[in-house]
DNA sequence: CTGAAAGCGCTTACAG
DNA sequence: CTGAAAGCGCTTACAG
C-alpha cells in the first residue's frame, strides 16, 4: 500500500528523478522523445501522482488560494465562491473555503491556519475585527482582495456594491410609483460594516435628492431580532410608510414575516423593495422589487485581481476600491 | 521577508530543532521548564508558525478533508459543508470544498487532486459516473464517504434520506386531505440517481399502500426543460391531478412557475409537496409543505464517520447505508 | 541532453 | 532530559 514516488518512476524509466522532475515540469526543451517516452510509460504503469505536498514544501507556492466568507449560508456568498472556484479552476488553483460567522476570533484562526499552509493568497469577507492582522498581510505584501466589505485604513483591494446608487435605485424606484413616505430597515450599524452604512447613507442621501424629508421614525438600524417591535412602532405612526427598503435579506425576512402577521397587502398598503435575490421570487407571491448585486462578476473579478497579485508577487500594486453596479429587479429575478 | 523557521527558534533559544519539535507536538513529558520557556520566548519574539505544508510531507497526513458536492449553489450542499465544517473545526480539521458540476470528468479531477494534495479523506455527492475510481479509493483503503447518494456495489458508506419515506409522507399527508388524483414530477431518472429514483419508487408504493392506483399520466419524470409540457399534458386530462408531489427544488420551481402561469390558485385547484426547504416559505404565499431533510444532522453524521475512518486507518470498516428521517413542514420551516 | 547533490521545513527513532 | 542524523518527495541550479 506504498505510494508510488518519483524514485519508483525513475527507477522504472531508467532515467534519474530530476529527467523525471523535468518531465512532470513540462520542460521538455531538451529531452529525448525516447527518454521521454519511457517516463510516460513509466508513469502510466505505475498510476504515479505525484505528491503536491512535496512540491509546494520545495516551491513555497501551493497552488492554492482562501476563501473567507463571513456565512455560507448567504447566498450571496456562494454564488461568490461559485465564481471564485470557476476562474480558479480555469488557472489551476484550489480553493479553501472557510466560514468566518462574522467572529473575528474564528477569522484570525483562519487566517493563521491558511498561511500555516502556505496559501499563495487569499479572499476574504472580513469581520473588521482583525485590523493588525490585515495590516501584518499588507507588510508582507501577502496577496489579499476584500469582498463584500472593505476596511478603513486598510490598503487592500476591496469589490463591492455601489451601495449609495443601490439605495438611490431603490428610493427613486419608489419614488417614481408616488411613494413619498418611504422608511428603511437595515440591520445595526454598530460594527460599521461597510454595505448597511453605505446602504443606509444612500438612503438618507438619496431622500434628500428626491427632494423628500429624512424622518428618523421610518429609519430602523437595529439588532434582526429587535426588527419586528421597531416595524409594529413605525406602522403605529399615524402617517405610516407606505414603503420599505429592506437593506438585506435577513432585514426583508423580518419585513415579510410583520406584513404576513398583520395581513397587510403588497403592494396595496406597502411596497418593498429587498436587497439580493430570493430564490424562487419570480414564481411566488408577494411580488417584491429586488436590487440584485452582479454576484458572479464579483468573484470573478476579485479571484482575476488575486490571482495577478499572486503571479507577480513581487509587484507592490496600488489597492483600489472596486465598485459593481446593481440591477433593480421587479418581481422576476435574473438567472444568475 | 524570509519567514522564520524552526531553526531560527532553535537558534534563538539555544536548543535543537529536535527539542522545538517536541515542544510543538506538546510531548513535553521530559523537558525541563527553562528549556520550555526559552522555546515559548523564542517562538513568540519571532513570531513563528510552523510550516504545516513540511509537517504533512513528513507525517503523511494533512488534518484535512475534501469535500465534492454536485453543485454548492443547492442549498442543501450549502447545509451539510455548513455542519461538515462544524464538525471537522472540532477536531482541528481543514475542509476544502469542491464543485463537480454533476459532472463525472471534473468529479475526477478533483479526486485526483485531493489525493494527489494528500487528504485524510473525502465526504462525497458522487456523479455516480466513476465507478473505477470509487473503487480504487475502497481497495487502497482510503477514508471516503458518500452523500445524498449511494452507488450501488461500491463498498462506502452513505449518508441519505430515507427517500420512500419521505414520498410515502407526501402522499400521505396529501391522502389525509382527501386527494386522490396525485401527480409527482421528478427529474429525469435517466442516470439511475439515488433521491430521484427511490422518491420515485416510494410514490408509486405509496399510492397502493393508500389503495391509489398508479396513473402514468400523473407521472412526469423528464429533464428540467421539459417540465413545462409535461405537465400542460397533465393538466389537459379530463381528470386533472389535485395534487402535486415534487420531488426536488427544481421540479418545485417549474410546478410553481406552471401553477403561476395557468392561474391556478394553491391550494384550491391544485395542492403541492416539495422536497428541501425554500428560504422564506415561511413568509411568502401560496403556503407550500415541504419534506425537509436534516440537512445539518447528516452532514455532522458523515463527517464523524469520516474522521473515525481517518483516526483508524488501518481498521477495516464494514460500510453501512445511513438513512435519515424527513419531517413534513406546512408553510412553516424548520429553523435548520 | 541527463544526473548528482543540496535543500525545502519539518518529525522521529535513536543514542547518550 | 536533549541533540545529531536521516528522511518525507519533490525541484533546481549546476556540472558535464
Amino acid at each position: 500500500m506504498k505510494r508510488i514516488t518519483i524514485t519508483d518512476v525513475a527507477k522504472l524509466a531508467c532515467v534519474s528523478k530530476s529527467t523525471v522532475s523535468q518531465y512532470l515540469n513540462k520542460r521538455y526543451d531538451y529531452m529525448g522523445e525516447t527518454t521521454k517516452l519511457r517516463i510516460e510509460n513509466a508513469i502510466s504503469q505505475l498510476g504515479y501522482q505525484p505528491n503536491i505536498v512535496a512540491r509546494s514544501l520545495k516551491q513555497k507556492r501551493s497552488s492554492t488560494i482562501g476563501v473567507i466568507v463571513a456565512n455560507i449560508l448567504h447566498s450571496f456568498s456562494t454564488k461568490v465562491i461559485r465564481a471564485i472556484e470557476d476562474t480558479c479552476n480555469e488557472n489551476d488553483f484550489h480553493v479553501i473555503v472557510c466560514n468566518a460567522d462574522d467572529d473575528p476570533v474564528k477569522e484570525e484562526k483562519y487566517i493563521q491556519m491558511l498561511l500555516a499552509k502556505q496559501i499563495d493568497g487569499m479572499a476574504i469577507f472580513p469581520t473588521g475585527g482583525n485590523l493588525a492582522l490585515y495590516d501584518s498581510m499588507v507588510k508582507m505584501n501577502y496577496p489579499v482582495v476584500f469582498l463584500d466589505r472593505m476596511i478603513e485604513g486598510v490598503n487592500i483591494d476591496a469589490f463591492l456594491l455601489d451601495n449609495e446608487n443601490a439605495s438611490n435605485l431603490a428610493v427613486k424606484h419608489l419614488v417614481d410609483r408616488g411613494h413619498t413616505r418611504i422608511g428603511v430597515v437595515t440591520p445595526s450599524i454598530e460594527r460599521m460594516v461597510t454595505p448597511r452604512v453605505e446602504r443606509l447613507e444612500g438612503f438618507k442621501k438619496a431622500l434628500k435628492v428626491h427632494g423628500l424629508p429624512v424622518t428618523n421614525e421610518y429609519i430602523k438600524s437595529m439588532g434582526v431580532d429587535k426588527l419586528q417591535s421597531g416595524l409594529k412602532e413605525m406602522f403605529s405612526l399615524c402617517e405610516k410608510p407606505t414603503a420599505l427598503v429592506a437593506s438585506n435579506d435577513l432585514t426583508l425576512f423580518e419585513v415579510l414575516k410583520f406584513v404576513k402577521e398583520n395581513g397587510l397587502n403588497i403592494p396595496e398598503e406597502i411596497e418593498v423593495v429587498g436587497f439580493d435575490d430570493i430564490p424562487f421570487a419570480t414564481v411566488l407571491e408577494p411580488s417584491l422589487s429586488f436590487l440584485s448585486q452582479p454576484a458572479f462578476e464579483m468573484g470573478n473579478k476579485a479571484a482575476e485581481r488575486l490571482l495577478e497579485k499572486i503571479e507577480k508577487r513581487d509587484v507592490l500594486f496600488e489597492s483600489e476600491i472596486h465598485r459593481f453596479q446593481p440591477t433593480l429587479f421587479q418581481g422576476q429575478l435574473p438567472k444568475n
